[in-house]
RNA sequence: GGGCGGUUAGCUCAGUUGGGAGAGCACUUCCCUUACAAGGAAGGGGUCACUGGUUCGAGCCCAGUACCGCCCACCA
């Protein structure tokens, strides 16, 4: 090691990530290691495509537990020497960006609609330029090992190419049609949204009862709505079919009230009798459930509220209002002509939109659709027959119900931002040109064309996104290396938005699943247990966990949390984590400082616990890997600390000191040869410290991140070795308790013997102990030990001591004899079982009778 | 309304095929022993939500109950 080296360890005593990770990661970039050539097949290599964040995005720590698995794996095998590429880049998330922008010009007064379309586009753009590589930083800061050189963007010109493409193919197929239909009108964002994007909540409302007096008669039907304000576009009122209280007045008229309206009484079966009265009034233009039941009756289609959430002409007096207050006035004038019955408090849930947060106004809108029953037949199979794995195993089941379930996907948003549908009007001859290019002119009357206004919905493009970043649909290299790509985590809010929407498309497009493993991860809430949000204020900024506690720390922490069910965030873990990679460093200055000059790292076992050590060492790096592949990181990343802390830091080390000390070859050999392969076996999870502490090991070539990952040599496990050396430390242990308690000075060396069974030589070193049988009567019996009387003992708190000792041993003889005395076990359970159980009973008798 | 998950130490969570309840943090006592005080040693602490059942034996399997959470859903 060079002197210079060898001073930077000697003076730092406390791992300090600030300093260490940037350094590393420009290390890492310049080695280009993160940018594997498009050679080889998917077989052979590992890809991911990460789940693309938002351009107008910060990482979250959702973001960071996702980054934290993918690397994982990545790392993994990129070590494993498979050309690994992790696709990155972000989301042009449409409704989002175009709300963050226009939030923009709203404090400079102004609004989108003075800027003109394109102008608007343009300052999205600027935008973009300006802040849209901040999230991408982001993930440079977690050490995510993401193919920078390959960055892409949903909106890039190739990407966009992708998108037309598909269109016009869906289109052509047939899939893709224009149809006046039912939305979630979004007034918020003045967009359709598609049926994903809307979240129900629970609201108070009042429950208005309405007569509708029969016409030429002096019945009523009393109908209930919490929507007074829509029964003037009321079409009709219907009663369950099998009612017989209706019976006689189903094909005759009500009159509306307020308008006079003459509105048919009609029978279907969607009609709950017991509900109210079990009349319902019909509002085909406003209700989602009366639009179908409207459709089937052939009912007219009367809208009273505008895009823009007020009452429009049709309303006739209330035209301009807002819904709230049609709502009122209208319950006012039906109080004043005597139609209303009834107001009560009533609770249920109202559709929400995600993005704005506004209550969703279902209206009758033109907008394009896909038709999704042929997509989604075959991307029900290949998840049935396995082809794409989902794990955990509900999740599966989930993804099939609603698969099967599917509806159209109304996939055009009243937009600027985002993909403008390719598709072109000519207004003379009413033609529709759907192409992947802008057309000149209208092919059959040669006039001009219009293009669509909408854009599409942001998962639209997203859909396509493990494909279309690999280059599709040219037929490039990255395709055929890198496509189907290996695995995808996520978490389950985006798996039908997102997961389901890629394997349709995957199969249609690319002619292959886009993966073969997706993993559903937990959810990491707030320290609370409430949903970590920014609007609630309850987000934790994983940035600022980096900067205090590194990002190996988080990393670990995040991993450490995660398990299949969603768990709150422990501050705890991540320092866990900051204490293992302190940890790492320090064990690594013992060895590396002391080490003998010139060994080459080797398994050089020469005593039972350089035996014991490597068994446990190898049996750690197979069971580690195993769980690394399985996904199951929060049991891997512990599995590693505990070894490394307790087996390899608590006791090796302690155990093989005078030995490290004095320079003697062969244990130098064996910590070498282990440090090298902890590191290599976490590298995958705590890059940095790994890669910072592999500059200074002396067989050292190339950096960390291309290192062969350690493969369990199973030749080295050795489990005699570890029985006596397990042995030895639960002596220690109990001669170190049995000092505590009979309040032995902590230095002091006591005088024993041993009973003949001589335990192992560290036994006696790590518990203060000299076996040499000098001193005089035995006052005390641990296991093989006889502790000697000697003037550093107390006679007393030895006696009460061992008074203790045999309660714990004579509640433990009774035990067992219960036990034993059981006829039905003796009998019937495993008789290793029972021979264990006996084996037991016996020892704590001898102990017993030792004792006396 | 349907489906899924949860209830284990003070806190956050593990617990493989049913055979003496674990981790991290927190707590108590001792130790600044030249890798690390972000450390070391030794401890205390649990009717595994509740009620039944199966079994020689249940945190684990079965039935039910009570709370908590999530997802899906077109009853005004």
């Amino acid at each position: 090691m060079s002197a210079g080296n060898r001073k930077k360890l000697e003076e730092a005593t406390r791992y300090d990530p600030t300093e260490v990770e940037a350094r590393i990661f420009a290390e890492w970039i310049a080695g280009g290691y993160f940018h594997p050539e498009a050679t080889g097949t998917p077989e052979e290599n590992f890809s991911v495509a990460i789940p693309p964040p938002n351009v107008t995005g910060a990482l979250h720590m959702g973001h960071a537990l996702n980054g934290s698995m993918q690397d994982a794996l990545v790392r993994l095998n990129r070590m494993r020497g498979r050309n690994s590429l992790w696709i990155l880049g972000t989301d042009h998330a449409g409704i989002a960006t175009q709300a963050v922008v226009e939030k923009a010009l709203k404090a400079e007064g102004k609004t989108r609609q003075e800027l003109g379309r394109e102008a608007f586009v343009e300052r999205v753009w600027e935008w973009k330029a300006e802040y849209g590589s901040r999230i991408v930083e982001q993930y440079k800061r977690l050490g995510a090992s993401c193919d920078y050189e390959r960055e892409r963007f949903t909106l890039d010109s190739d990407y966009v190419r992708a998108v037309y493409r598909v269109f016009k193919q869906l289109y052509d197929k047939g899939y893709i049609y224009r149809d006046n239909y039912m939305v979630n009108w979004d007034p918020g964002s003045r967009s359709a949204i598609s049926d994903l994007e809307v979240e129900n909540r629970e609201v108070e409302d009042a429950l208005y009862s309405i007569d509708y007096p029969v016409e030429g008669s002096d019945r009523v039907l009393t109908v209930a709505t919490v929507r007074p304000e829509t029964m003037l576009a009321d079409t009709a009122v219907a009663v369950h079919p099998g009612d017989e209280r209706y019976a006689d007045l189903v094909g005759q008229h009500c009159i509306l009230p307020l308008l006079g309206r003459r509105i048919p009484v009609i029978a279907d079966d969607h009609v709950d009798a017991e509900f109210g009265t079990g009349a319902l009034k019909i509002t085909p233009g406003h209700d989602v459930n009366d639009f179908e039941i409207g459709r089937k009756h052939g009912l007219e289609e009367l809208t009273v509220i505008g895009e823009d959430g007020r009452m429009n002409e049709a309303a006739g007096e209330y035209a301009g209002l807002t819904i709230a207050a049609a709502q009122k006035a209208v319950v006012e004038a039906l109080r004043a002509e005597g139609r209303l019955r009834a107001e009560e408090p009533y609770t249920h849930s109202v559709p929400f939109s995600h993005r704005s947060g506004e209550r969703i106004e279902p209206l009758i809108s033109l907008q394009w659709f896909c038709r999704m029953d042929e997509l989604a037949a075959p991307a029900i199979e290949v998840v049935e027959r396995d082809q794409v794995r989902i794990a955990p195993g509900q999740w599966k089941r989930v993804y099939l119900d609603w698969m099967r379930e599917i509806r159209p996907w109304c996939v055009s948003r009243q937009l600027w931002w985002g993909h403008r549908i390719p598709v072109w009007y000519c207004d003379p001859c009413e033609e529709t040109i759907v192409a992947e290019q802008a057309p000149e002119r209208c092919g059959r009357c040669g006039g001009e064309l219009r293009q669509e206004e909408d854009v599409l919905d942001t998962w639209f493009s997203s859909a396509i996104w493990p494909f279309a970043t690999l280059g599709w649909p040219d037929e490039t290299a990255e395709l055929r290396a890198f496509y189907p790509t290996s695995f995808l985590t996520t978490a389950r809010e985006i798996l039908f938005l997102w997961v389901a929407r890629m394997i349709m498309t995957g199969i249609e497009f690319a002619g292959d699943v886009p993966f073969r493993d997706v993993y559903v991860h937990s959810v990491i809430q707030a320290r609370d247990g409430r949903r970590m949000s920014k609007s609630l204020g309850t987000g934790i900024d994983p940035l600022e966990e980096i900067d205090v506690h590194g990002a190996d720390a988080l990393r670990f922490g995040l991993l450490a949390m995660s398990s299949t069910q969603d768990v709150r965030f422990s501050d705890a873990k991540v320092e866990q984590g900051r204490d293992l990679a302190n940890k790492l460093w320090n064990a690594s200055r013992l060895v590396l400082l002391n080490v003998a000059d010139g060994v080459e790292p080797a398994p050089r076992p020469l005593h039972v616990e350089d035996r014991w050590i490597l068994s446990r060492l190898e049996k750690t790096v197979g069971s580690v890997t195993a769980k690394l592949e399985t996904y199951d990181f929060a049991h891997a990343v512990q599995e590693a600390y505990s070894f490394f802390w307790r087996d390899l830091c608590d006791w090796y080390l302690e155990i093989v000191k005078p030995r490290l000390y004095e320079g003697e070859e062969e244990v130098s050999a064996t910590l070498l040869y282990a440090l090298e392969r902890v590191l290599g076996l976490l590298h995958p999870t705590m890059p940095f410290v790994t890669e910072e502490i592999w500059s200074f090991h002396p067989a050292r070539q190339g950096h960390l991140v291309v290192h062969p990952f350690p493969v369990a040599d199973e030749a080295l496990y050795d489990a005699a070795a570890e029985e006596d050396v397990e042995g030895g430390i639960r002596l220690t242990q109990r001669l170190r308790a049995w000092r505590d308690l009979a309040g032995v000075p902590a230095a002091a060396v006591l005088a024993a013997t041993t009973d003949g069974v001589e335990p192992p030589g560290f036994v006696a070193r790590l518990s203060r102990f000299e076996f040499d049988g000098v001193g005089s009567e035995p006052v005390a019996s641990i296991g093989p030990v006889r502790v000697l009387a000697s003037e550093q003992l107390d006679a007393e708190a030895v006696a009460a001591r061992l008074a203790k000792r045999r309660e714990e041993l004579e509640a433990e003889v009774q035990r067992g004899e219960r036990k034993l005395g059981n006829e039905g076990f003796v009998a019937k359970a495993p008789a290793e079982v029972v021979e264990e159980e006996r084996g037991k009973l016996e020892r704590y008798r001898s102990e017993l009778a030792e004792l006396g």
